[in-house]
DNA sequence: ATGAAACATGAATCAATATTCAAGTCAATA
DNA sequence: TATTGACTTGAATATTGATTCATGTTTCAT
């Protein structure tokens, strides 16, 4: 029983509970998503869950926690629709292709996870971090199994995992946050010229 | 005249003045860093820059203000460490390279900087934008010269340079600011042969 | 040297909002 | 159908912090 102190705050038991629950977090989604953590008020996440204000204290102990929990329900989502895309894909470059068109997608139906994700370096840096760090490192995983059976260049895994996420996030941020659309598919194209041409045989001099 | 309204604040004519605006934009510059937009309080910028609160609304009308003062200088800031790093260089992957040493050393020595551009997304979207979009279109110009010079690929130079942005800002985070250093220079080495890859005639059917 | 601009000060105002709490309502079981 | 634990409510509290303003202090052109 590691309960802190008075806490009143407690998974549901009942279905009744878990509803309330749910719609807390979907409305802390949502308006985090519009307003960002600082600005967003209690009172309006429990306004959009269309619960009373005090409702809120009964399932969070505080605004940070519902944003943590957010931040680690939405990763999961992630990564379970990459690993779906990806599943069965018997290249490394198959699955780089599937990943990003997978990250796309899913931006593009998760807006406010976006944006929860860029908030959280300043919420709570560490789970920041560890978002990332889990994903690059799962990621690194795949990358050096590909080294490893010679598919791609022998690059460091993580430093690789680390500009993979960066080229996905920023494409992401241009196209889909900005214009709200998938990328046009040409240009896609090119991200994958782009990303074949370094995983593959790299060349090793300057020049 | 476009001064609004009552609007006191001005530019300083005094030596004095110039001078305590400056410690105020460093004070928000190190407040803002460490503690983000919402969270700075304009008396601890104050308390920063050594300065009564009131003194604050003499130079600047609000808070919004200041940071979207610090954003933009400090954005001429980085592109000036860019294109002294990078002029009179006569490869397109030289520039590259040297840009990319530019960009991480500038982060170095100005965490608080990077912070501040993250921060912008929630603060002021359209600086924020701006910010990438005009650092998108010099870049792109760049590429595209090379590409027409056929120095490198035939890729569509604006979603090159959004790629490359995302792979150093990426780089950038994950040593510079989570380590505290520059990436060591293997991994440099590693991030400069996939950019090679990438920009160079890449394969152009799948596989 | 002196008076008007400029500049600096920090207490007071005013609004926002995180969190608490005392008083209800609901739903299932005995 | 009572009873009880689970759940819900929203007014009240308490703090924080942006912004204002009336009052000093400094600077500098004359």
């Amino acid at each position: 029983m590691v309960r802190k102190g008075k806490a009143p705050v407690h998974e549901p038991t009942t279905a009744r509970g878990q509803r309330t629950r749910q719609k807390l977090l979907d409305g802390a989604e949502a308006i985090f998503g519009e307003e960002g953590f600082e600005r967003a008020s209690i009172a309006a996440i429990t306004g959009r869950a269309e619960v009373a204000l005090g409702t809120f204290y009964v399932y969070f102990p505080n605004k940070k926690a519902i944003f943590s929990e957010l931040l680690i329900e939405l990763g999961r989502a992630l990564r379970r629709s990459l690993a779906e895309a990806t599943c069965g894909l018997d290249t490394r470059l198959a699955v780089e292709e599937a990943g990003c068109l997978a990250f796309l997608e899913f931006v593009q139906s998760h807006k406010n996870f976006y944006r929860i994700v860029r908030q959280a370096e300043f919420v709570d840096e560490a789970l920041y971090r560890s978002y990332y760090q889990g994903l690059a490192k799962s990621y690194a995983g795949g990358l050096a199994a590909a080294v490893e059976a010679d598919e791609i260049a022998d690059l460091d895994p993580e430093t690789v995992a680390y500009m993979l996420m960066g080229i996905f996030d920023f494409i992401g941020m241009r196209w889909v946050l900005w214009e709200g659309q998938l990328p046009p598919d040409k240009l896609l194209q090119d991200v994958f010229r782009f990303i074949r041409g370094g995983l593959l045989r790299a060349p090793e001099g300057g020049e």
